[in-house]
RNA sequence: UGGACUAUGGUGUAAUGGUAGCACAACAGGUUUUGGUUCUGUUUGUCCAAGUUCGAAUCUUGGUAGUCCAACCA
């Protein structure tokens, strides 16, 4: 753990059920009263937000305890891991604030797995199944049904060595040939019946080429490789649970007599992260990216952590999220909202405030001089002194938000209005005395006086204006791009909604993903001015555009062409008021 | 109609047989050179029923509701 800041380190707060079992397992001296965990991704897709939970947890039980937590990518199955994945997970987690010990991968142990299978099998404990997989899915039976034992169950042990031999030298093809655990045909676990350990794959392995070709499945392969490291806490979502019967069966068989009883990792399960208005599955953001739904794993709508990145979310706003929705065993639904209140937090207290006018209307100040210019002293952020002040140029012509004047303006409305003042934020203070109007009715420029005596930091300041806006000057700013993002998805529940529309129009994934995608999830404003402060801006400088909300450079951003991601909106009190 | 797991305000989460608390959201007000921040206050909850107990959100039983499990995925 690199980076926690005070807040994160000194709130105190009760033990979550996880880790008041390490705890327990702490006191009661088993593995020795050790803590080791892994982080166990598969490299086939990238990061999300659901897995941030999952790493904040498995880093941090081992952080808590003088223990070590280690990455191990589980890469068994080819046909659907890369490299590319493996790259961009490790960045992701150390952007993330962590840091693992050894880098693993269940491929490294896939000698040793393949020499317990033989032992499994010279004991009978295993054997190949040459039937399809509708058959062996039809003799597993149903949750209520017991399945049927295959006819190949009980076949002569040197046979089934002769076959796996063959499996994985590449004379049997994919789909001929499973080996099999023997373990119970009958038992109300499904996991238990009879499960498939090996199956024939021959694309190349992205980090073995084609040494093998019989590669171990998910169960057969993650408590051996927990206990070949020495985790002592395996730490996973609830849908494993049905898995740890068999996690423990495997872990009993590859140890047998070769360590003490109480050596051992032991599986904990918490409930996964759900959030509302967001879609977190690996293969539904996988579909999203491939038919260009978005623009890549890393677009800001995205639940990546790339994607919350590029869109200027700090890695300890999400790490304050986690902490706040905690672990437990229930099926949650956690409120989108509850996660923009953590960045809105964080960012609130780091964000260099900038002025930027994203929807703009030229105000014209009659009474200042033409071609004067003055430098006023802009705070960077009223939370933090020691942030200091920059300078912005002021002028006769301002660029203000369109939403800023009302010709007509209702009561409570502190902006500019024909006979009303307000404060241009930094500088004067201006009275409003009309606009001018193209044919159609729309204001193309707002006139105003300003007090000379009212600039920021002199006496004449000190009034009480209801109101203050933010502007830039004309002649000193810079055209900008500013991105404004929206929930990708129109429903509150997009999983089960998914689900819902495939069920009622018996249609594919994308087509069910096409009807819940908000079309307004992505507005592009090209007609937008920044002070010149941003010229050197750079993605990861987390800024706030004054009155608007959180901004982050983008990465295609260039100085010819300046792009701004919103991360989050500033929460704005006045719109609903105006509703 | 098999097995495993779960149920606390709108949402998430605490309470470990002894005052149901916190955060987000919502609402009202004060402060404010960001209608931001901040501060104060308000509303809203133990799925149902029976039992054990001096005492139950917590333990028991029975309901009800939800999640997961029948991939040669992880």
């Amino acid at each position: 753990m690199t980076e926690m800041n005070a807040t994160e380190a000194t709130e105190k707060k009760s033990l979550n059920f996880i880790e008041q079992a390490v705890e327990n397992d702490l006191k009661e001296g088993k593995n020795g009263s050790k803590v080791q965990t892994r982080f166990p991704p598969e490299p086939n897709g990238y990061l999300h937000i659901g897995h941030a939970k999952a790493i904040c947890l498995d880093f941090g039980i081992a952080a808590q305890h003088g223990g070590v937590c280690n990455l191990r990518f589980d890469d068994t199955n080819p046909t659907k891991e890369d490299m590319e994945y493996v790259e961009a997970i490790k960045e992701d987690i150390k952007w993330l604030g962590f840091q693992w010990g050894n880098e693993y991968y269940a491929s490294d142990y896939f000698q040793q797995l393949w020499d317990f299978a033989i032992n499994l099998i010279k004991e009978g404990k295993a054997y190949i199944d040459e039937q399809n997989s509708e058959q062996i899915a039809a003799q597993k039976g149903t949750p209520t049904q017991p399945g049927t034992e295959s006819p190949y169950r009980n076949r002569p042990i040197e046979e089934s060595l002769e076959l796996f031999e063959k499996m994985n030298s590449g004379e049997i093809e994919e789909g001929k040939m499973v080996l099999r655990a023997k373990i119970d045909m009958a038992s109300p676990n499904m996991h238990f019946r009879d499960p498939i350990i090996y199956r024939v794959v021959k694309t190349p392995h992205h980090r073995t080429g084609d040494t093998w070709k019989a590669y171990p499945m998910y169960d057969f392969a993650h408590g051996q490789s927990d206990y070949f490291e020495g985790v002592t806490h395996s730490l996973c979502t609830l849908e494993f649970v049905p898995h740890r019967p068999l996690y423990d069966l495997f872990v009993d068989w590859v140890k047998e007599g070769k360590d003490l009883d109480d050596n051992r990792p032991r599986q904990y399960e918490f409930n996964k992260l759900n959030l509302n208005y967001t879609l977190m599955s690996k293969r539904n953001l996988l579909i999203l990216v491939k038919e260009h739904l978005v623009n890549g794993w890393d677009d800001p709508r995205m639940p990546t952590l790339c994607g919350f990145r590029r869109r200027g979310y700090s890695p300890e706003s999400i790490r304050k999220f986690v902490d706040k929705i905690g672990y437990t065993t229930y099926d949650a639904l956690n409120d989108f909202a509850l996660l923009e209140s953590a960045v809105r937090e964080d960012l609130n207290s780091r964000a260099t405030r900038v002025s930027a006018v994203i929807n703009p209307v030229k105000l014209i100040i009659t009474n200042y001089p033409e071609g004067q210019v003055e430098e006023m002293e802009a705070v960077n952020n009223p939370e933090d002194p020691s942030a200091g002040t920059h300078t912005i140029e002021f002028s006769r012509e301002l660029w203000i938000e369109r939403d800023d004047f009302m010709e007509d303006a209702p009561k409570k409305y502190f902006r500019m209005t024909p006979g009303q003042e307000v404060r241009l934020k930094s500088a004067y203070i201006v009275k409003c005395t009309g606009c001018k109007k193209d044919d159609n009715g729309n204001v193309t420029e707002v006139y105003c006086e300003y007090d000379p005596d009212s600039k920021t930091g002199m006496p004449g300041s000190n009034r009480k204006i209801k109101g203050t806006i933010h502007w830039v000057s004309c002649a000193h700013c810079l055209p900008a791009e500013v991105r404004l993002y929206d929930r990708l998805w129109k429903v509150e529940n997009p999983r089960d909604e998914m689900a819902a529309i495939r069920e009622a129009k018996n249609c594919d994934a994308l087509e069910a993903m096409k009807e819940m995608i908000n079309p307004d999830s992505l507005n592009i404003l090209t007609n937008c001015y920044v002070e010149k402060y941003l010229a050197n801006a750079k993605p990861l400088d987390y800024l706030q555009f004054q009155r608007i909300g959180y901004f982050n450079v983008d990465k295609d951003s260039t100085a010819g062409h300046l792009i701004f991601n919103r991360t989050v909106s500033l929460k704005d009190t006045w719109s609903k008021i105006n509703k």
